[in-house]
DNA sequence: GTAAGGTCCGTACTATGGTACGGAGTCAAG
DNA sequence: CTTGACTCCGTACCATAGTACGGACCTTAC
């Protein structure tokens, strides 16, 4: 039985390519119960367009400073239509994502006034470890 | 012999608590040359102000995303006096935390329309890969 | 003067996220 | 119907950033 267009058939070599990573990521990440491994209808496996959809949203939540292990998570509650538990996470993530986001905000500023204290003519102490004594404490 | 204000003297233990990590950490800084490993006067080292700065120096940077390699790099330029260095990497630094802040910033966003789509009420799919699918084509 | 607790040092182990390797099977082209 | 590329699978290995362990030594208090 021919079900749906073959042209959605890839081989894991075509998929990782397509989703821009190395078919050993692949096995790593089926290893690890990220991506499902298919059934084969001979001695090879063949994928379509969800495992690369998955593939790239795997991507784009490590992008987006997930572990693996909260991917996995996220991606069991989407299985599940757990609505509650996504929106609980999602909602947890954006707390971290924030936080994070201010840290490096924070850390930049180190940087850009290292930056200028270190900059073109000036001659004075350029002190990289002062530079990120950031908020002095003046209580 | 009391030699000096012994404010300044901490064992690895105490330097460790003050800087908020723990003893063995410190030791694989200085397995790392992350951090001098200061002579002993007898059988036990002793560590002072500037140690401790450094750890803090260290705990900063990291939380900056740099990684370790890259703060042993900074505290070389700073102890090199190297301006021109210290520019330059912060300056390559400094594009990288905007870059990875405008990623957080999607993926945050992603999280937020995530968290929408699967509010209160609705009983409509939840889906949670699409939702990092940010930017629709909607060529 | 001894016992508890801290230090010293090397080595080993952990978790995370892959990457590499080797042998066997499979598939498509020529 | 063979060759070469690709797949399958297990196992081993890598870097990063620690954490743990065990025996010896030192220090301090009682």
């Amino acid at each position: 039985m021919v079900r749906s267009q073959a042209g959605e058939t890839l081989t894991i070599g075509k998929l990782a390519a397509a989703a821009g990573v190395g078919v050993e990521t692949v096995r790593f990440y089926q290893r690890n119960g990220l991506l499902a491994v298919p059934s084969r209808r001979s001695g090879i496996r063949h994928y379509g367009e969800s495992e690369l959809r998955r593939l790239r949203f795997i991507k784009q939540a490590q992008a987006a400073s997930f572990t693996l292990a909260e991917i996995a998570e996220l991606l069991e509650l989407d299985a599940g239509e757990d609505r509650e538990g996504a929106r609980t996470l999602a909602k947890s993530r954006i707390e971290a994502s924030n936080k994070k986001i201010a840290e490096l905000e924070r850390a930049r500023d180190s940087l850009k006034r290292l930056a200028r204290q270190c900059g073109e003519g000036s001659t004075g102490p350029c002190p990289i470890l002062s530079a990120f004594e950031a908020k002095k404490p003046r209580t």
